[in-house]
DNA sequence: GGCCGTTAA
DNA sequence: TAGTTTAACGGCC
């Protein structure tokens, strides 16, 4: 059987659909299968399977019982989150379509009627819609993409290419909302509220034009958008007419709980593959079903779970844009061919340490904890920290505290 | 507190 | 031949 780490994976990407799914999955699991990654991998997807099967165990003795207390509490947690509901906010989230193969693809024309992706042989990052059809994705290693397409071409990735493009959408964004919030190079969060307040337009007109100016300013970008009166929702619009589309959801409950209906929980930004497949060992699909299983799920998981999916189901989001996380960490790694021999491996630290110094010189930056990951040649990863009484920043503390624990677990093998 | 796993882009 | 990088959070012991 195909392993659903390997095989189901990124299928439910926009432009993979209505391909032959199977073809797909059988030659990405042929050109892995024997690889020590496939195995790793294997290894995961198992320990996933015994954590569902101890939650169906718990899930089946608790489902028996008298859960009348439990439904009143998660009764009362869902008035309460009916009472926080917010329809006064006109919240756009845009995404860029395919955002570094159609760059590409504006600077070299002969790309766009040609199955195309960017990264290398290692890794893809994005790919265009013609490579799509082929099951070519992100996330899927370069020399895997051209057995799934040998005619691919595979563009190497230039950054700074990117981010002139990034500055140009920023600056694009900044004059509807001069708090929007770049979530990554080719996503962002704008609250137009105040905009709207002032224009004689709707939203839609409103968003219509950012994506226009986003083509003239870029050379003919595209970019998809969500129009909605929360992040959540309009993250989840911003997918529904992609590419070069836009979807604005009404602002009053009844729209939005009839997009949450038949909406897969696999949609919501939170749920990934994992958590996919916990949900739908337990029956739960779309949305609709989460809304009805709420009381076995404050059951059997934990309360921050529960009121995660339970906002989710309900389509509650959050409405501040501009705010943004503290950074927390610094880190940098590397992936190399295996190395054994301990004066090699701390030359490598050594390598990192110094990268890291000038990044977090770069954020002046500084930390009071330490912790370094050892890739294995299995793929299995290995992290250990500490706590240092100070805060370190240079290249020497940075390779000293790491060798310590790095020499802690020599040899490797 | 420390480590592992999940997620996202 | 070959399966990334960075950052944050939750769960568990």
């Amino acid at each position: 059987a195909l392993s659903n780490r390997l095989g189901g994976l990124g299928m439910h990407k926009k432009g993979l659909q209505g391909l032959d799914k199977e073809e797909v999955n059988k030659m990405i699991y042929e050109t892995s299968k024997g690889s020590k990654f496939f195995k790793n991998e294997a290894i995961k997807d198992a320990a996933v399977t015994a954590r569902i099967k101890k939650i169906l165990e718990n899930y089946n003795i608790v489902k028996k019982l008298d859960l009348s207390s439990e439904s009143a509490i998660v009764k009362a947690k869902l008035k309460e989150l009916e009472n926080i509901r917010d329809f006064t906010q006109t919240i756009v989230h845009i995404d860029m379509d395919a955002f570094y193969a159609s760059i590409e693809e504006r600077d070299n024309p002969e790309l766009r009627t040609k199955p195309m992706a960017v990264g290398d042989e290692m890794m893809l990052a994005t790919a265009n819609y013609e490579a799509r059809k082929y099951g070519v994705r992100s996330a899927l290693p370069g020399y895997i993409a051209r057995r799934l397409c040998p005619q691919l071409i595979i563009v190497p990735a230039s950054g700074e290419k990117y981010g002139l493009v990034t500055s140009q959408i920023q600056e694009i964004f900044s004059h509807y909302d001069s708090t929007f919030n770049m979530t990554s190079m080719d996503e962002a969060y704008l609250n137009i509220t105040k905009y709207l307040s002032k224009a004689e337009q709707t939203p839609d007109e409103v968003v219509q034009e950012i994506r226009q100016e986003i083509s003239k300013k870029t050379g003919g970008l595209t970019a998809s958008a969500g129009i909605a009166c929360n992040m959540l929702l309009a993250k989840i619009c911003s997918d529904l007419n992609k590419p070069n589309g836009q979807y604005k959801l009404e602002n009053d409950r009844q729209s939005v709980m009839e997009l949450m209906k038949d909406l897969n929980i696999r949609k919501i930004p939170g749920i990934g593959r994992v958590t996919e497949r916990i949900l739908n060992a337990l029956d739960i699909n779309t949305c609709g079903d989460l809304q009805g299983k709420l009381v076995i799920i404050h059951q059997v998981f934990t309360y921050t779970f529960f009121n995660f999916v339970a906002r989710a189901a309900l389509g509650i989001g959050s409405i501040d844009v501009a705010f943004k996380m503290k950074r927390k960490s610094m880190s940098v790694s590397r992936t190399f061919a295996a190395l054994h021999k301990p004066a090699d491996l701390r030359k490598k630290l050594r390598e990192l340490a110094k990268h890291l110094e000038k990044d977090l010189a770069k954020h002046n930056f500084e930390g009071c904890h330490i912790s370094l990951t050892l890739k294995m040649t299995s793929f299995k990863l290995l992290t250990r920290g500490r706590l240092i009484k100070k805060f370190i920043y240079s290249a020497d503390d940075l390779y000293n505290y790491g060798k310590v624990i790095l020499d802690a677990h020599l040899p490797l093998n």
